[in-house]
RNA sequence: GGGAGUGUGCCCGAGUGGACAAAGGGAGCAGACUGUAAAUCUGCCGGCUCAGCCUUCGGUGGUUCGAAUCCACCCGCUCCCA
């Protein structure tokens, strides 16, 4: 094959697919994959493993989807493992509270709840999708088929993972079976054929063992692409649910707009480099403030990432709100509507039924700290009787506002 | 199987009989300053019918006027030995 006048067709798409990645194991055969492809007119297999647990899709999650959507608007198979099988088994030494038993009706629900949202970045339509559940293959393995996969990894090699040698060094537990969800996932990788395998850097070291397996069945070796794990808004942390530093794909436009002017000036490149398609040299001159105000940047951040799961309109909406109500302090146009049970209460209770503090303690919190305010007049007296009428704004903090909405 | 440690509030981590709802840090919330950025300052940060009361320090039971702190048993985790 002529490598040389076959490598430049598809050079373009080389530089596409690797932006935003950390790694890619390797890039050379990345390349020779997709010249294959487009000669022969062969598809490429493209796997991404999902744990059915978390069915709540945030921008960190998209990173790798919006990859994958990558490859298939290049004409290529997106291959979706469902894990459902490590996920009905669990984890019986407890040790990895990220792994609760599932039985298959939860797994279920989950897989559609997931495939909902991952549709707004996905393309679903069946010549680009093919969805398989690993007990597919695994619930067929044998105690002897185990031991086979088994003998095919070392436990120094098993140690090479970072993870795996840190808690060692800690001292922290890992349970036995937890060397076998690598396996189990490289498994994957040959029982479906998988030509490439997305993945977040947390699945280095599985992809990789994905890799070796697939050499030992007499297959090429998927090629890895691994993408950087997204910071949460805080800008430290991982974006997460548990740590409450997301932003969800099903976030309201307002909601997600706001989310987004509040990360740290140091989170743009990155977040415009993973979450959005804008040219690398149009990035350069928004994240440097000598060229462009931090806050513009931000704006168009923002408008950005909210086209992409409201549209264009709704993107532009949820910044001129965003606005009027933080940078001119007016009233939002759209409100949660209050409707208190009384047409005179204690402001605590108040708050506390509008849904703005979880507990009483934290709404006389608020209320002492000079946090609220009923139509534009504060109130810090936690015994506070108010008034309502109808169309009165509660406002706690700087971003809850409701409207009271009296019942005839 | 034997031995040594260890288990505290969202997280880390002090506390070894009363002054402990429990030091300190982080996270979070609120206020000031801003660009809902960063940095900084201030306050809050278990719950409640809130100047008082109630429930917390792995679990259960005990000692004591009184326990996160002492005892017994149990459970989890770690290390060393076998």
């Amino acid at each position: 094959m002529n490598s040389e006048q076959a490598n430049s067709p598809v050079l373009p798409q080389v530089l596409q697919l690797s932006r935003g990645c950390e790694a890619v194991y390797t890039q050379q055969e990345l390349e020779k994959r997709l010249v294959r492809a487009s000669q022969t007119g062969k598809a490429l297999r493209v796997k991404l493993g999902l744990d059915p647990t978390a069915p709540d899709i945030h921008l960190g999650h998209t990173v790798v989807l919006r990859k994958m959507r990558q490859f298939q608007d290049l004409g290529h198979k997106a291959v979706l493992i469902i894990g459902d099988y490590t996920a009905r088994i669990g984890d019986p030494s407890g040790v990895n509270k990220t792994r609760p038993v599932l039985d298959s009706a939860s797994i279920e629900t989950n897989a559609r709840t997931y495939f909902q949202q991952a549709g707004r970045i996905l393309d679903t339509s069946s010549d680009k999708l093919e969805v398989r559940y690993n007990s597919e293959w695994l619930g067929k393995l044998s105690f002897a088929d185990v031991l086979k996969l088994a003998s095919q990894m070392t436990v120094a090699r098993m140690m090479e993972r970072d993870s795996f040698e840190k808690r060692y060094k800690a001292g922290a537990p890992i349970g036995v079976h937890e060397f076998l969800y690598p396996l189990m996932q490289g498994y994957d990788s040959v029982c479906v054929e998988a030509d490439v395998e997305l993945g977040g850097s947390d699945q280095t070291f599985n992809n990789l063992v994905g890799r070796a397996l697939q050499e030992n069945y007499n297959q090429a070796p998927q090629v890895v692409m691994i993408m950087p794990i997204l910071a949460g808004l805080d800008g430290v942390e991982k974006m997460s649910k548990s740590k409450g530093n997301y932003i969800a794909v099903t976030d309201s436009p307002g909601e997600m707009f706001g989310k987004i002017m509040s990360i740290p000036d140091t989170l743009m490149r990155n977040y415009f480099t993973l979450l959005t398609d804008t040219p690398v040299a149009e990035i350069d001159k928004l994240v440097d403030a000598a060229q462009t105000h931090p806050r513009q940047a931000k704006a168009i951040l923002g408008r950005a990432v909210v086209a992409q799961y409201h549209g264009e309109a709704q993107a532009l909406a949820a910044s001129d709100e965003f606005d009027r109500v933080f940078a001119q302090k007016q009233i939002p146009a759209d409100m949660p509507e209050i409707t208190p049970g009384a047409e005179r209460m204690n402001i605590v209770t108040l708050i506390v039924q509008a849904g703005f503090a979880k507990t009483t303690s934290e709404a006389r919190r608020l209320v002492e700290q000079a946090a609220v305010s009923l139509d534009d007049a504060k109130v810090t007296d936690v015994k506070a009787e108010v008034d309502l009428k109808d169309g009165m704004v509660l406002q706690v903090g700087k971003r809850r506002f409701g409207k009271i909405v009296m019942r005839e």
